[in-house]
DNA sequence: AAAATATTTTAGTTTTGTCTAAAATACCTG
DNA sequence: CAGGTATTTTAGACAAAACTAAAATATTTT
């Protein structure tokens, strides 16, 4: 149906689409990892094929279609996610980069067998919410951590971005999806946390850690 | 690691040279649904590649590095027919167009995850051998039930060809891998054969047919 | 062995998706 | 609101993988 390229694309405007309402050249090119007048080019393509509505040199938004289309990515994805870590055995942070290639094979009857065969999950294991086979997908609340007060007590319910570097990160704290995080204190110079894991472990969390772990609303 | 173009010519040159010990470019054009000046193209950049040896106007043959990673793309090809019709209940003539796109998700540590999962089986759900993770794959000698004589009672083992075509065929001659095939007559006409399946349904299978329906040897 | 036929390669295009450099537009600041 | 900076688009190239038409090489036939 469409290349895995432009798939990509429409994928990136969804997400972005999430923060900002309406999505930069400058950004897509960021997340895309390439640049500007690449993503110019693909715009005008994905434009005349009726997933977007692109104003030069005003931003872009997904159209229905183009929304559809994403959804349909995002539940393959997430489906596989699933299937990596609950089927066959793999660490949550280790499955985003398998999933982003296996997203890419379609075969509606294939994904709908397999959605079947996991039991038809809801939420994959970063926290994130599937799309089922009619594009409906759970609308979470989720805050930051960051945006906790000093004495809760929150559950790590979700993360904020799926690179390797932030799995790692941790990782290394030894700090997992699911845990319970008590907040000691908040510190004012730096904004950084002193958190207790699971009643167990004392760890310091950087702001710009703490901003992508995510606790319910 | 090769682009999925590249894959599918180097399973193709691995299938053809099983049976001719040299492929030729309009062979090889002819299985990939292309035309001979594109193959040309291909071979050459395969051959720099080291993939194969290749003399213009004389075909080509796989290169010891060709052939490890035909077997690659093979194994990770038969391992995703045995995932679809053991794991979520595909049906073994339905998988083959499938495992076609999901064959080129490379992530060997992955693979192996899924090999282990499925319990590392060494055939895959058409009768074919599964080459292990160092690239070992059983050698599998069948003949054609066009070679078996009258009154002899053998077993569908394997299918000499996976198209829709032939699948569909043999569904709706209801002939399915595993069945116990009865030759009750052999015609010297149309050398077409009279069959008896599972000693329960009389069937005409035609030389065309019968060809591709494999027995143990 | 020359002629006819079949196979294969070359040359020149096309499409997709990328790039760089330059031009156009938007926005921000004084 | 004019000038400067940042953002975005255009123009022109390139690589991969395909194509068509024409040229080159092999094979077969007589």
């Amino acid at each position: 149906m469409y290349s895995v390229s432009e798939e990509n694309y429409i994928k990136a405007i969804y997400h972005l689409e999430k923060n900002e309402s309406t999505v930069s050249t400058n950004g897509l090119a960021a997340r895309m990892h390439t640049k500007p007048a690449s993503v110019t080019d693909m715009l005008k393509r994905l434009q005349v094929k009726d997933l977007l509505d692109y104003e030069p040199y005003h931003g872009v938004r997904l159209s229905p279609e183009g929304r559809k289309v994403a959804l349909g990515i995002i539940r393959r994805h997430r489906l596989w996610e699933y299937f990596l870590v609950n089927t066959i055995g793999f660490q949550w942070d280790e499955v985003h980069e398998i999933a982003e290639e296996l997203e890419h094979v379609q075969h509606p009857e294939f994904i709908d067998k397999l959605d079947d065969f996991l039991g038809r999950p809801t939420f994959d294991p970063h926290g994130d919410p599937i799309p089922d086979k009619n594009g409906r997908i759970a609308e979470v609340k989720y805050r930051l951590l960051t945006d906790a007060n000093s004495g809760e007590k929150v559950v790590f319910s979700s993360v904020g971005l799926q690179t390797p570097e932030l799995m790692n990160m941790l990782k290394h704290k030894k700090i997992a999806m699911g845990d319970t995080i008590e907040i000691l204190e908040k510190f004012d110079f730096d904004q950084s946390l002193d958190v207790f894991i699971n009643n167990t472990s004392k760890v310091s969390l950087s702001y710009r850690l703490a901003r992508y772990i995510l606790i319910p609303a």
